[in-house]
DNA sequence: TGCCTATCTGGCACGTTGTGCCACTCAGTC
DNA sequence: GACTGAGTGGCACAACGTGCCAGATAGGCA
């Protein structure tokens, strides 16, 4: 939370600038179809300086999608030592409410292009393994077993992914947060259909 | 199950030679570190054959990867009229049990390099996806909500998912398919430490 | 002020990736 | 023997991502 050195803010400011430049141009061509060079050019810097900000073209989009995910886990580290798997979905759910309006918007313009564009999925599929991989470690470090940790994290990262999904792929329905509580309480409470259940 | 016409069968086989090559070589070595010429040398054909078969180069050990799902689909396709979602556990943990033995060698060499190689990891992350986005897809043909359908799709495959990391995991430890039944229990019965839950 | 170090940046060259295009081969058919 | 169709390999090419070096910028110290 404390303002960092000058250079350290340069580098996160410049960071953001091609995050949204890779943004807007992934919104509307696939990712195939734009080159590193356009999104260097759009961000004002050289190709071999972005190649310095990411590893990959695609990834230069991550910072966006995974703007939620780094605040939970601030709230998480902020959190007591009590027992951390009960509070993740009111946690999680809280974050994705207060969300950046205009993050939310580019991140629906992303989302909406996972289905049909290959490169934009793996990009996605990575942020979300990514993201269960650091809740995963966390609820390990609160003393949960190794099986158990892996379970809650694929539970509740799935969960997300699923809220983020449905709320991109339904421009006039509810709010993430909202949907997050609705999935989170059916996948917690054990999944309608499977095992002995009775459903679809 | 009837025996294709020669040409196909001629390409099965070819496809599976590049896999079995694709795979020793990335068992050994990081995705990065082996080019798709050592791969086609390795399987008797040149480059330009390769790319006909596989769209990129690490996707030649896909075949492998999703022997067991390519085979669970076919056991659903199979199956009758009635609700699936509550089969989904035996049919899954009996394919995983009969998975071909030379296969499951390979495929635990691989998934051990999943955690250090990004781009082996890339490849693990898109096969769950799209052995996910098939049985969502059966689901939904026999009648499930959509929600409904993507959610035991999401928990099902991350079981499985997790029960062969935790496989590949630990050199001495129990059968896929036993682990598989395990977690499958734990996750359709809903999450120790998730919602109103205590543990962890 | 001048010097020195550290870091960020851009340009260049290079190996690799993946694709379009064309020529060649090898079945089977008439 | 000519024709068709599908698989294959070679070649050229744009794009990707990286190592290397040179220039620019900012800060510390005498």
């Amino acid at each position: 939370m404390e303002t960092q050195t000058l250079t350290a803010r340069r580098r996160a400011a410049t960071e953001r600038e091609i995050a949204e430049a890779a943004a807007a141009l992934f919104a509307e061509h696939s990712v195939a179809q734009v080159t590193a060079e356009q999104i260097a050019a759009r961000a004002g810097i050289s190709v071999r300086t972005f190649y310095r900000y990411f590893p990959r073209k695609e990834d230069a989009i991550a910072p966006i999608l995974t703007a939620g995910a780094a605040r939970w886990q601030a709230a998480f580290a902020e959190a007591g030592d009590g027992p951390l798997g009960a509070r993740i979905p009111e946690v999680i759910a809280a974050q994705l409410g207060s969300q950046n309006p205009a993050d939310l918007d580019t991140m629906r313009a992303l989302l909406s292009g996972v289905e049909s564009d290959a490169e934009l999925r793996d990009v996605w599929l990575r942020v979300n393994d990514d993201s269960e991989r650091r809740l995963r470690e966390i609820l390990r470090d609160r003393g949960s077993a190794a099986l158990d940790a892996r379970m809650i994290a694929a539970v509740s990262t799935e969960a997300i992914r699923i809220a983020l999904e449905q709320w991109a792929s339904d421009p006039g329905g509810a709010r993430p947060d909202t949907i997050a509580v609705d999935v989170f309480a059916c996948l917690s409470a054990g999944v309608p259909g499977l095992g002995v259940g009775d459903r679809s």
